[in-house]
DNA sequence: ACCCATATTGGCAGACCATGCCAATATTTT
DNA sequence: AAAATATTGGCATGGTCTGCCAATATGGGT
């Protein structure tokens, strides 16, 4: 696999801040033409260093503005039960992000609802299940920064197949 | 401000899914032809419930694989000392995202570096800000689900400005 | 129930952008 | 230095988006 050099870095910066940007104007920024940027660009996405495009919505705008932070520990860590958890929670719509973490807790996820009420339906949605211990939150009272581009000054794409 | 339709609202998730869909495959999906189709993303756009489009790129294979958690306390919460804290992390690429929450701690961040040698350059250079108290990090061992769809079933456009 | 005002729709024409090839240039290997 | 390889830049083609039009659907008022 080919190691990136500063082109391909620019190209990932730019394209994490506008999925927009057209091959031309692309190209201006980066000083090479239109063609070789657009075939860079096909090998970042053949190579599954860009995962997809997405449109990013305004959660306050939209009228969900309430996130939560959620530290959950398990009672029980059979494999089945492991698995019947996560399984669960990647299904919730209102769950945006879960981590299995170090620490004190097992999981942290992100939760977005519209109000307090609907957080309360997600959370006795979560009692719900068997497996959980504790259910520990904590709300998010202003986003100072949200959904960072990723720093590229040290990646290396890792050796995987195409 | 208008309200959002069924279609206002399926046209949201599939661009959040994927925002390099066409007007005519949209119009396909929500059952309307190309030209009303686009010119209600244009709307939503203008409306700003559609913020950016930007691409999502594979953390892993860029070999940015390490994401920590972090935990902090000021010490003093002086405005003067909480703008300069806010301004210095919204600075550090290593942050994706920083909310300030309730609870135990002020903030919680989420890093991202390449390894524990990049993560580690990180904490220093944020101990070095005078008015941190304490650092807590928490190692995510395992992203469970990444990236979530906002759940657009409650959504309702809060009446802002153009 | 009717009619009018408004908003939305569907299609078309023109401009824009992306894709696939080509020869030409730069880079690396032997 | 010479050959092989990879990358570049430009062009023609095809697809997509944008701005308008008339036609239809929607909603309000009498």
């Amino acid at each position: 696999m080919k190691k990136l050099d500063r082109i391909d870095r620019h190209l990932l910066a730019l394209l994490q801040q506008d999925a927009r940007l057209t091959s031309h104007e692309l190209a201006e920024r980066v000083g090479l033409s239109p063609s070789p940027c657009a075939r860079r660009i096909r090998r970042l996405e053949q190579q599954r260093l860009i995962q997809r495009y997405r449109a990013e919505l305004d959660r306050e705008r939209l009228g969900l503005g309430m996130t939560v932070f959620v530290h959950v520990k398990l009672s029980r860590h059979q494999d089945a039960l492991v698995e019947a958890f996560e399984a669960a929670v990647a299904d919730m719509p209102e769950v945006i992000e879960c981590h299995t973490v170090s620490g004190a807790f097992d999981y942290l996820l992100q939760i977005v609802s519209a109000d307090l009420k609907g957080y309360e339906r997600w959370v006795r949605q979560l009692q719900t299940l068997p497996m959980v211990n504790t259910v520990d939150s904590s709300f998010a009272i202003r986003a100072v920064k949200r959904a960072g581009a990723l720093d590229l000054r040290d990646a290396r794409p890792s050796d995987d197949e195409s």
